[in-house]
DNA sequence: CACATTTTGTGATAATATAACATATCATTA
DNA sequence: TAATGATATGTTATATTATCACAAAATGTG
């Protein structure tokens, strides 16, 4: 058993070897990774063929543990930026592929209370929304 | 060329066969399927063997003339309830994959004009939200 | 009709994810 | 410390979702 602090919090687990360098290179690139991104930037740290299964499992831990949490719509992974204490929201630019994460606004937090108050359990991951960011929106007007 | 009157709208586009079949399949189920129950549904009527590519193409087409969105969370395709006229938002339940469509409600618009202002353009797509539908809870205390 | 454009048919393959089972490691306690 | 159970890892195979590439057919237009 291992004690790890994060920037958003301290858990006690078991951060195994492997589940550490998904982490630490989650947090390292600072963007959402796919697995198979994982995969191939983790092979030359470990030196030996990394398959699927191990990196689907260290990902599962570290998502229960919510140290990382998934771009459902996506299919990446990544660590909340240093101060990141509720679910808040991914603007995912569809040109670009950029991600960019903010805390809920009012609005977004209403509308998660109503949502809430229908009886519906949400669950803590960011809400996901798509479009075309502003960097995009000028490269198109060239 | 055809024209097409659907509960949303009124196009003149190319319906062709089978993206025909597609669209038809999708407003009688009123449910989100993934391409290959899509497949698999379609197969009887057609009574040939149906490649994956033929129903993307399909998709595809009907994604750009907005008769169909994609749950990009869960690589589902969907035809709006009839009356739909703005993205709205999504429930998504984890546990028995139950999609619950609701028009946006006030502080999702809201938000959304938020998200607008700071420059990020956002797509037409509904928002999804994931968590436990209600009659799921109610399983769980059983 | 002739020609260009669009749509379809088909095989191959890429990208994402899980099942299943054997082996190894760790933690607990007899 | 050896036995045991629980947890984690290694590995193969396979499931699921999606696209590429190219040929053939159908359709639209002068």
């Amino acid at each position: 058993m291992q004690v790890i602090t994060t920037e958003c919090q301290t858990v006690e687990v078991k951060l195994t070897g492997n589940r550490k360098a998904v982490l630490l290179l989650l947090q390292q690139q600072q963007r959402p990774l796919s697995a198979y991104e994982i995969i191939d930037l983790l092979r030359p740290q470990i030196g030996r063929i990394i398959h699927p299964m191990l990196v689907y499992r260290c990902l599962d831990f570290l998502l229960e543990q919510h140290l990382v949490v998934k771009l459902v719509s996506v299919n990446k992974f990544m660590v909340l930026p240093e101060g990141a204490t509720e679910p808040g929201q991914c603007l995912i630019c569809e040109r670009c592929q950029a991600v960019t994460f903010s805390q809920s606004s009012n609005p977004l937090q209403q509308q998660r209370r109503k949502i809430a108050a229908s009886g519906f359990k949400l669950n803590q991951q960011p809400v996901e929304f798509h479009g075309i960011c502003q960097a995009c929106q000028k490269d198109d007007n060239k």
